[in-house]
DNA sequence: GGAATAGTGTCTGTAAGACAATATACT
DNA sequence: AGTATATTGTCTTACAGACACTATTCC
C-alpha cells in the first residue's frame, strides 16, 4: 500500500480561505445584519461582512459559527440558524492576495449591540434595505453577498419554517407573521396566514401561555415545532407577477 | 492612500482550492454522473469526480467550466447548466493536506462516452443508483457530495425548469415528462403534466416541427422558453409524506 | 391487430384569496 | 372612547389529482 505523497506547495496556487457571516436579525420591524468598519487598507473605513480565516482544525461550518459567536457575544449554545450560502471566488476579489470566501447565513433573534472587536473600529446593526440603498459602503463584494443574502433568506421564507429563527422560543402568530413581512415588504393577509401556518403540521406548536401586556385579546403563544419544510410552499406577493400572459 | 499590504504565507494557513463537477445526464430513461477512476493514492482504484485546482486567472465557476469542457470534450458553446452546489471543506477530506473544494453541478443533455484524461485511468458514466447502492467506492467524501448532487437536482427540478437542460435543443411532452421521472422515480400523470407545464408561461414554446418514428400520434415539439422558475412549484409525489395528522 | 403514445376532456375536492364580523385589552 | 390585535367565519375562484376516451403511428 503506498503512502498518499505530501505535496509541494509550489504544486498548486497560494491562496487563503475564509468564511464571511451575514448574521441577520429583526429589529423594529426591519431586517439587520451586523457590520463591521474596517481599521486597514484595504477598505478602511468602509463596512464589510464579519469573518476571518478558517483554521487547520475547523472546517469551514465551525469557522464561520465560530465568528458568529465572537462577533455577537452570544453562548455557544444558543439556538442560531446558520447555512451556507456560497462561496465566492472572484480572482481580484480581494486585491492583497488570492482569497476565496466561504459565505453563511445566520437568522437570529433580536440581539443586543455588538462589541467591537480588535481588528474592526466598529461593529453595529445596519438595516438592510439602507445599505442596499446605498446608505453606506461595502468592502469587497459584500454588496453582492449582502444581495444574495437577502435572497437566500426571502426564499427560505417560501419553502422552510426558519422565520421562527427569527423570534425568541415562545412567539405569537402575530409576531411570525410580522416576521414574513419584515423579510418580504409586504404584509400577508392576516387570517389567510393564521390559516395556512396551522394547516402546516409541526410548524408552531401551541404552548400552554398567552401574551400579555399589548393591546388586543391574549393571545396565544406559540413555539416552533418540528418541521423544516412547508409544504406545500407560502407564496412570496411580490412574486407573483407571474408572466401576466397566461395565454391558454 | 495607503497600499494594501502584501501578506506574509505565514499569516493564513495552507490550503488547496479545488473544484469537482457532478456531471449529470440522462441515458436509458436513468439519472447518469460522470466518475473517473483513480489512478494513483488515495483511493487509488476508486471513483471520484472529476475535478482540479483553482488557476490563479479564473475564478471557479470557470474552474468547473474547464473541467466539465475537458472531461466530456463538449463545446465551450454547448449550453450545459452549470450552478454551483456548495463547498466542502472537512479538515482531513484529504489526506494529502488542507483541501477545499468548491462543488458544482451540471445538467447536460445526453452525451458520449468520456476519453480518459491523463490523470485518470478510466473514465464513464454510472447510474446513480448505481452508485449510491454501493455498486463502487467513492473516494474522498464524494458519496456525501453525489447524495447533496442528487438532492439538489430532484428540487431543481420542482421550483425551476431546468428540466429542459436534460433535453436536446427540441422535444415532445412526454420527453420532458420522462426527465421528472427519471429524476424522481416516479411518473407524474400524463395529463396534468401537459395541463401544469402549458400553463406555465415561458416553461416550453411549441416549434413548427413534430416528431416521427415512434409509436403514436405525431408529438408537437417543443423548445425551452424564457422562464426560469416553476411559480407554484410542481409537487413530488415523493414528497407527498406531509405529516398526514393535518389535525383541524 | 396489438402496443405505445399524443391529445382532449370531465369531475371533484381542496386550498388560496378576498373580505366580514366580533371580542378583548391596552392607552 | 378609541385603537389595535386575536380569533372565528364565509364566499368564491383556481388549481390539483384522478380518471375516461379517442386518434395516430410503429411493429
Amino acid at each position: 500500500m503506498e503512502e498518499p505523497t505530501e505535496y509541494d506547495p509550489r504544486d498548486y496556487p497560494p491562496v487563503a480561505v475564509t468564511v464571511d457571516v451575514v448574521i441577520a436579525t429583526l429589529r423594529g420591524g426591519r431586517v439587520h445584519v451586523l457590520l463591521v468598519e474596517r481599521g486597514e487598507q484595504p477598505f478602511r473605513g468602509a463596512w464589510a461582512l464579519p469573518g476571518g480565516f478558517v483554521q487547520p482544525d475547523e472546517d469551514a461550518d465551525a469557522a464561520a459559527r465560530r465568528e458568529l459567536v465572537e462577533e455577537t457575544g452570544i453562548g455557544l449554545a444558543t439556538p442560531v440558524h446558520l447555512e451556507q450560502l456560497r462561496t465566492y471566488s472572484a480572482p481580484q476579489r480581494d486585491p492583497r492576495m488570492r482569497v476565496v470566501s466561504v459565505v453563511y447565513v445566520a437568522l437570529a433573534p433580536d440581539l443586543p449591540d455588538p462589541v467591537a472587536g480588535s481588528d474592526a473600529v466598529a461593529a453595529r446593526w445596519w438595516a438592510v434595505d439602507d445599505v442596499t440603498d446605498g446608505e453606506i459602503d461595502l468592502a469587497f463584494d459584500h454588496a453582492q453577498i449582502l444581495s444574495d443574502a437577502v435572497e437566500r433568506i426571502r426564499s427560505r421564507l417560501e419553502y422552510t419554517t426558519l422565520a421562527t429563527s427569527f423570534l425568541p422560543r415562545v412567539f405569537t402568530l402575530g409576531e411570525l407573521r410580522a416576521v414574513y413581512a419584515a423579510v418580504w415588504g409586504e404584509a400577508l393577509d392576516l387570517q389567510n396566514f393564521r390559516r395556512k401556518v396551522l394547516a402546516v403540521p409541526g410548524f408552531v406548536e401551541p404552548v400552554d401561555e398567552v401574551r400579555v401586556g399589548v393591546p388586543g385579546p391574549r393571545a396565544q403563544l406559540y413555539r416552533a415545532g418540528g418541521a423544516a419544510e412547508i409544504v406545500p410552499p407560502f407564496r412570496r406577493p411580490s412574486r407573483i407577477v407571474r408572466g401576466e400572459g397566461s395565454e391558454r
